[in-house]
DNA sequence: GACCCCATGTAAGCCGTTACATGATTTT
DNA sequence: AAAATCATGTAACGGCTTACATGGGGTC
């Protein structure tokens, strides 16, 4: 999986500009994915080149022009090739983690920084994740409602775990 | 953090060669992190140039020569102002979840598949998790527990909540 | 002889980030 | 006039993967 599988997948519902397709990354992506716009950009230019995009500059009201990118059926054929192919390992990488696995190496108040930190974000994403659930409500599909599930039930998890480690005298 | 940090943390507990800090990666640190010989050896190399490291060539019996690295004072003092720089944010990429985003545009059978391989995935690694902190018992430190813990409660929500989907009939 | 483990490295290339550069339009 | 939002792009660079290349030693 890499930003232009996304981007198929995002364009297999409706065209978009790299801008919206970075909102959308931001919006609804943010605890499994991230683009920036130096990859959103010249990619959707690769993938134009290579046909699987047709581009359309639209004009628009109070706003600068947005080149809008729509699938072919090449892009198209390109994405189911995808969701045929093997399932990908997820990729992890946890600063937090690693120091914790260090810990003995730092004081114990800055442990306990780590973790505290950890623990605010964790409830930031919790938070953002709920409320994003909430809103759709009823229009997202099952697979969709699992998704957003998986990040709960893992940031719960850890939520109550670090809260209890706090908590815990040492 | 990157490579490199990781390595100054390993090497801070003993002298290690390349060969055994894949090792020590594969075994202890693959839940949260991963790197390979290609980025290994020409780390080492970099930070045995820029005075981080020291090499000694080490013969041994019935093995080839090995390079076994030694941290230097400044090895130490880098690892130190990394432990107390701010923590930087997790980096998580599923392609898992990524699939379930989208996973309307595929057929049932191919998504309850990805969920079964997801499922079997993480059934794999909490159960060696598991058996490592058993194996590891009381010589590892609070923080170091705690790490593991993390991994562990992840690991057990996430099983769960794909145990109950599968058994959920459609 | 084939194969696996131990051990070290290089080179090409992919993927991505950050910073830079530009410019329209709207709001304050 | 300044600031914020909308919008698109480039360039330098970092970090990492894969594949390739090499070679000693032990086992079947």
């Amino acid at each position: 999986m890499n930003t232009q599988h996304v981007i198929l997948g995002i364009l297999h519902n409706q065209p978009c500009s790299g801008y919206e397709i970075k909102q959308y990354f931001e919006q609804y992506f943010s605890f499994f994915f991230d683009a920036s716009f130096g990859t959103i950009y010249p990619t959707l230019a690769k993938m134009e080149k290579s046909g699987l995009l047709t581009k359309e500059s639209v004009r628009q009201e109070g706003k600068p022009d947005k080149n809008v990118y729509t699938l072919t059926p090449e892009g198209s054929a390109e994405f189911s090739t995808y969701l045929m192919s093997p399932l990908e390992a997820e990729v992890f990488r946890s600063d937090f983690l690693m120091r914790l696995y260090f810990g003995e190496l730092a004081d114990e108040d800055t442990v306990t920084g780590w973790v505290r930190a950890e623990l605010n974000r964790k409830e930031l994403l919790y938070a953002e994740l709920q409320r994003q659930m909430k809103q759709l409500g009823e229009q997202i599909s099952p697979s969709q409602r699992l998704c957003m599930q998986v990040g709960l039930v893992q940031y719960e998890a850890t939520i109550q775990l670090l809260k209890q480690q706090l908590s815990t005298p040492q």
